[in-house]
DNA sequence: GTGAAAGCGCTAACAG
DNA sequence: CTGTTAGCGCTTTCAC
């Protein structure tokens, strides 16, 4: 079938434990000549060490686990890229797995690649509680929580990387208020995610800060329909959570004049309402979103939007994933949140508030 | 460390042969009551079989391989979400691979996953040669192309999957001359690809339908500036492709009156130009893109595009792939192309002629 | 400095 | 009907 150790030892004249050694780069045990034959062997040959043999034999793996929500949203598709481009680096392979935002996918996707040798991954699941997955952490998984922060009956180890939310929707938030905008919205949809919690007191806190109290804003967390958590179609509901939530918003007899997504694809679907609705966004209507996705400086208008640094998260999130695996019994992890500054990016979907 | 078939086999009374049969589905050679003491076993131990040993006896992976261009581009992240769909339901999961459109690492990632253990790949691949990954292919790797159409030189059972290209853009040609449009350009980037040669055969089908010549239509092809296949950023630069485009193609004495769009990302990329150049799209400039992303519908102007019929894709190939692997040795395979019938979806950004 | 041997967890003949 | 056995390809002590 496939060439194997075997054959390559017969080609350079050595025995399979001395190929098995230049391959594990323990070349310093063995006369370079010898070294050099061997690898000759192995380029003649076009061999290729097999990886279901050697992960039997040490029980790791160079595959780490990604679980997101939904690639099929362009934030999870970038996440996966740079995280991909990351892992690769040192020699790993990412295996990709879409959890449609349901705890039970989730945790199956997690035992399966615990079976298959996998000890790290990045799990993307902004759940309050993570019990549905704390028997495999104690089993051994290095798993990170991405686009979370650390809860009370969280496993002590957990490392959570996230973009600081709350700071996010507060540099939002503020933004529109300096435009003069006085009745804001907040499109949230469900509110059972820790990140969409932190991104609603980010919103809260910048109104305080201009003296205005709930009262003067409305949290649009919509129905059990608009709920993309609650039937699980994973992330492509957000464009109609948005455009539901632009009509019923833009319906009551004093409309907000700024809205605050809980996302981009949220926020397209928001500027969709709005054009159904005839108002012009950036004049009549100011809308910001939240990730920056690749989309949102192409949408008619350019989007506003606070971005997350993809990139560093990722790069964060397979660096630690990395010392985790290798760390891997020696135990001591020290666990916690890591919160990484967003950043506002001002296009044309927002603009001063139009006169009362 | 993790709980083995022996240890089932104990708990169960019986030996280790007996569990593995249960495993494999071999029940009808055992007394009900022994499959029913070893379930039990199985689930008191929460028991489940190691990949990698599984896969180093049978040489059978559970997984399956998909090269992508770039998940960050969502045609391609709903395709992967669809293709794991298929896939899980038949018990096998995705490794997911992103290849910037580079032959390289198209190549590299076949040889890892062949190494892996992987026997069948969907590779999303439009370059008119696949030598580069012919020796995978002659070591018994199924290959599914998609995305791309049979060539000459492919190897003769290779089986392509791709929607018809050229029908997509004749749908897409037509419209617009229907709607009285004369002076049409295209919007392809570079035309090193099976795929994008397929859709100007289409567009130019059409002209000549409507008694066109090629001298009243301008095909942009770009610069290797402009061309996402030659610097490697992925997908991502389709959008630059197209506001380039508008922004030339915009600027010359006689400009085009409507533009058929190499795909979504490129017509979005257009939309922008054409904002830019203080154009309204679907009545001074109308736009058909290709694909039929999630973003489509909530563009400003709703994009007019030609849909893919994603799904019916992924589940062709899936069960190509599958039939290919299962075959396995077993010859025979009969080669060639399936080309699935694209939809036109009329919205917005498409419009009568303005009067000349 | 190099090789022989044991075995990771599982499956599939083949015996019993 | 069920158990015994012999590896799949590789790594890793431990001898030489």
């Amino acid at each position: 079938m496939s060439v194997t150790i075997h054959q390559v030892a017969a080609e350079a004249g050595v025995s399979p434990s001395t190929v098995s050694n230049v391959l594990n780069g323990r070349s310093e045990r063995m006369l370079p000549q010898t070294r050099e034959r061997v690898e000759e062997a192995i380029a003649r040959l076009g061999y290729r060490p097999n990886g279901p043999a050697r992960q039997l034999r040490t029980g790791r793996s160079q595959a780490l686990g990604l679980v997101v929500p939904s690639v099929a949203n362009p934030f999870w598709g970038t996440f996966a890229r740079h995280l991909e481009a990351a892992a690769l680096q040192a020699g790993y392979r990412v295996l990709l797995c879409n959890s449609e935002r349901d705890p039970a996918r989730e945790r199956d996707y997690l035992e399966e690649l615990w079976a298959d040798g996998i000890r790290g991954v990045v799990l993307c699941s902004s759940l309050p509680s993570l019990e549905h997955v704390l028997p495999l952490v104690e089993r051994g998984l290095t798993l990170i929580a991405f686009d979370r922060t650390a809860q009370a009956g969280d496993p002590p180890s957990l490392v959570n990387i996230s973009v600081d939310n709350a700071v996010g929707t507060e540099l939002a938030t503020r933004h529109l208020l300096q435009l003069g905008h006085r009745r804001l919205a907040l499109v949230s949809g469900s509110l059972h995610s820790v990140n969409r919690r932190a991104r609603l007191r980010g919103f809260e806190a910048a109104l305080e800060e201009f003296g205005l109290t709930a009262a003067d804003a409305v949290v649009w967390s919509g129905t059990a329909d608009h709920d993309p958590a609650a039937h699980g179609y994973g992330d492509l509901d957000f464009p109609d959570l948005g455009r539901s939530a632009a009509r019923e918003l833009l319906a009551t007899g004093r409309p907000p004049t700024a809205i605050v997504a809980i996302n981009d694809m949220c926020a397209l679907g928001i500027i969709a309402g709005a054009r159904d609705a005839g108002l012009q966004v950036g004049t009549d209507l100011s809308v910001v979103g939240f990730d920056d996705i690749v989309l949102a400086d192409l949408a008619t208008p350019p989007l506003t939007t606070v971005r997350q640094p993809v990139p560093a998260m990722a790069d964060a999130a397979f660096a630690h994933l990395r010392a985790g695996i290798e760390r891997a019994g020696n135990g001591g992890a020290p666990g916690g949140s890591l919160l990484l500054r967003p950043e506002l990016v001002v296009r044309s979907s927002t603009g001063p508030a139009p006169a009362p």
